[in-house]
DNA sequence: GTTCTAGAAC
DNA sequence: GTTCTAGAAC
């Protein structure tokens, strides 16, 4: 850092490195504190613009501001503009400010509502004069109107803080920057869709990092992914079916006008081939996660400097996970090119459909008997692959020594290469601190680590001959890195994962399970009520990673009621209320609100949402319009009703079941988050959104229940937060505000009709 | 899925 | 002291 306290002769060029900073967030959110963190130790000449007070210690103007930031930035100095700015109207004339000359950052502090409210309410004296009970009132009406920066107005970088954590990490960055010090551009922090409000968990935030899940569609993820990722061209190596063609050539289209319309500027070079890697030896190998980062980043760096046309992501699961944010941080400090090297919250195996990532190969997590199974990666990546996986890497080789890799080209016919354009599987076997498991090195770190490196660097060596290779087949040397500054390390922290907790991955039910493929019940009723399907066929292998490799779900008892009903419905105690072949219609037994009923699907063998397959469409059409009769039924009885008809992304109970409920969410048995965050957010999938997926791609998007159901309660019409279910009912038994339009529309919700057929 | 309950939050 | 949550048992 080049600190020099000699400002008069060095005007000009600190002129040049002064910078805006924009401050993004509601009343509460930390905006001043942020500054003060910054300010109390920086080099840097900085000046705080406090709308709040700007007027001789009392609330100003927003000319106020504006003036006198001008007036610092005059001076060479840089600037926070601490006010609000949710919205980009109110923002635009501070952005203004950067005339070209000075960079303009916006920090986004984007945490809970309820945090924010909370802070609100206890302060005393602040500054903005927010307190008391109205301050609620506020906060919640402020973030309504939020709209969160994007590059495009005109910010050379944009830092997104969900977390506490966060916070502190965009403290630290801004605070060691000294005057002739610049920042790197790009849009840090994991908002990959800027118009979702969506907020963290309340009450967890302290003890966890949590992070949100974008309430879009599969649909929706591949017009976003476009947004920050300008596709090219198609890179017909990686792509085997015409469907993902389509997708793609669209995207170039997109693209193409996207890139011509604005600045959104943050493409990637979607062609450069590009390593989708975990992290070797963190999980289940209990290797220290801080050493690992050094050595991570000390390998990607070594990696990026020799390879100018290639790009690595390292991947993790879950979004709180503590080695991509150690290798972020210390990519930044290390100024890896963000283009190069960006980590990634997701599945490994679904990179490309379900994060617009596009990855021609990824690394496996591998066991040393290369075999599949265990849990974590290795179990994923085989169960995704299909096979064919096993078989090619038989032929190359039957067993796998710590700190060496194999690749292993995928066969055409592997969904993998298909669906995800991935053409290779690196094999990486890395160092063991797992007492349990095979090559156990006792805490010996001498030694990990160099059996680590040599796993990275055997890992990326593969990689770059792999490229090599393609570029030879190709015989067109590929554009190298251009100068359009990248988005990363950036976190997208998308998560789409279906039945993955957040340490292990199992495998996708239909890998290993003896499956009897979906026979209709009717016939067999009687000796399938005998059946057990608990415990599945677990495969314990020892020397695997933790979680055995059984694939169905244990469904306990009670969570097989449903199951039973399909079964025998003339037998049932519940109050069945109409057979067919096909389904079984009745009350749910804890209704959620006045009207509440299932639609029970009478298939053997589809359990849940994830089990439904293109062949199950009709079955879907059938569920719908039964669900759609009963809600006409009860709307004629009370037009004041208004029905959804949807499905629970992970169902607890077995047997694949339509919800058919009100909107009113009246009900004794609504008790907690859980009840009502299934049902109110991405988590509750749409009936008819349901039926265009499995038509389009053959499954439905299952949404990650792990952070969708601990989201902070959410009005479902107005979008207030609440503290709690009680004030959160007492709420919406008075709230009349329109429903959001995105439930407006696709006939997600079902009205009373007149005499006409129009809505009412 | 619900119920029960310890203990955290208020 | 009361309310609320989250985890375990069922």
């Amino acid at each position: 850092m080049d600190v020099d306290g000699d400002s008069s002769s060095k005007g000009e060029e600190e002129k040049r490195n002064a910078m805006v900073v924009i401050l993004v967030g509601a009343p509460g959110s930390g905006k001043s504190t942020f500054c003060d963190h910054v300010m109390r130790v920086s080099t840097r000449p900085w000046v705080r613009i406090c709308q709040d007070t700007i007027g001789n210690g009392k609330a100003g103007t927003k000319t106020q501001c504006l003036t006198s930031a001008a007036a610092a930035l005059k001076d060479c100095k840089s600037v926070f503009i601490d006010r609000c700015n949710l919205d980009r109207e109110q923002r635009a004339d501070f952005v203004k400010l950067g005339n070209g000359q000075v960079d303009v950052h916006a920090v986004v502090l984007d945490l809970p509502a309820k945090l924010c409210i909370s802070r609100s309410v206890k302060r005393v004296g602040h500054e903005g004069k927010l307190q008391g009970g109205k301050a609620a009132a506020v906060v919640n009406r402020m973030l309504q109107k939020k709209e969160l920066p994007k590059l495009s107005e005109g910010f050379s970088r944009i830092t997104f803080c969900q977390s506490e954590s966060d916070v502190q990490a965009a403290v630290s960055t801004y605070r060691a920057l000294g005057p002739q010090d610049t920042l790197p551009s790009g849009s840090f922090g994991g908002q990959k869709n800027p118009d979702a409000k969506v907020q963290l968990g309340i009450m967890k935030f302290l003890k966890k990092v949590d992070s949100p899940v974008n309430e879009v569609s599969k649909i929706d993820s591949l017009k976003d992914s476009v947004t920050n990722d300008v596709t090219k061209e198609n890179d017909s190596s990686s792509m085997g079916q015409e469907d993902i063609r389509v997708i793609a050539d669209e995207e170039v289209k997109r693209g193409e006008d996207l890139a011509l319309g604005s600045l959104e500027g943050t493409s990637s070079l979607e062609n450069i081939p590009t390593l989708a890697f975990p992290s070797i030896s963190t999980a289940d190998f209990q290797f220290d996660l801080q050493k690992a980062a050094d050595i991570i980043v000390e390998k990607v760096l070594e990696f990026v400097t020799k390879h100018g046309n290639a790009r690595l992501v390292l991947v993790d699961l879950s979004s709180g996970s503590k080695i991509l944010s150690l290798v972020r941080a210390k990519a930044g400090e290390k100024n890896i090119d963000s283009g190069k090297f960006l980590t990634f919250v997701g599945d490994i195996t679904r990179l490309y459909s379900e994060g617009g990532l596009r990855c021609n190969v990824i690394a496996n997590a591998a066991n040393w008997r290369l075999k599949p199974g265990g849990g974590g990666v290795n179990a994923a990546i085989f169960g995704a692959a299909g096979p064919s996986l096993e078989t090619a890497t038989m032929e190359r080789a039957g067993s796998l020594a710590p700190g060496k890799s194999v690749a292993v080209p995928l066969p055409s016919t592997s969904p993998l290469f298909c669906r995800e354009g991935v053409t290779h599987v690196i094999h990486v076997l890395g160092p063991n601190m797992n007492p349990k498991r095979p090559n156990f090195l006792n805490n010996d770190y001498i030694k990990g680590g160099e059996v680590l490196r040599e796993a990275y660097s055997s890992l990326f060596e593969g990689f770059a001959s792999i490229v090599r290779s393609q570029e030879t087949l190709n015989k067109e040397p590929k554009e190298k890195i251009g100068s359009i500054h990248l988005e990363a390390p950036v976190d997208f922290k998308r998560s789409h994962m279906n039945q993955f907790s957040t340490a292990d991955q199992k495998v996708k039910r239909e890998g290993v399970y003896e499956s009897e493929g979906n026979k209709k019940c009717k016939g067999f009723h009687e000796e399938q009520e005998s059946k057990t399907t608990g415990a599945g066929d677990r495969s314990d292998d020892a020397e695997n990673e933790k979680n055995n490799g059984s694939s169905s779900k244990d469904w306990g008892f009670w969570a097989q009621a449903l199951y039973r009903i399909a079964i025998n419905p003339e037998k049932s105690k519940s109050d069945v209320m109409e057979i067919s072949d096909e389904i079984v219609v009745l009350n749910d037994a804890y209704p959620k609100a006045k009207r509440h009923i299932l639609v029970l699907a009478r298939y053997e063998g589809l359990d849940r949402l994830a089990d439904v397959r293109k062949e199950n469409l009709q079955l879907l059409r059938t569920m719908h319009d039964v669900g759609l009769k009963w809600a006409g039924k009860y709307l004629s009885e009370d037009n004041t009703l208004i029905f959804r008809l949807g499905y629970h992304s992970a169902p607890s109970m077995r047997q694949f079941h339509l919800h058919v409920i009100s909107q009113d969410f009246d009900s004794r048995h609504m008790k907690n988050k859980k009840h009502w965050n299934s049902f109110t957010t991405a988590f509750f999938r749409d009936s008819e959104d349901v039926i265009e997926e499995i038509n389009k791609f053959g499954q439905a998007t299952i949404k990650d229940e792990y952070s969708l159901l601990k989201m902070e309660l959410r009005c479902h019409r107005c979008r207030s937060a609440h503290p709690n279910i009680q004030r959160l009912k007492s709420h919406i038994g008075k709230c009349r505000f329109p429903f959001p339009p995105s439930l407006l529309q696709n006939g997600r919700l079902v009205v009373a009709t007149d005499e006409d057929g129009t809505n009412q």
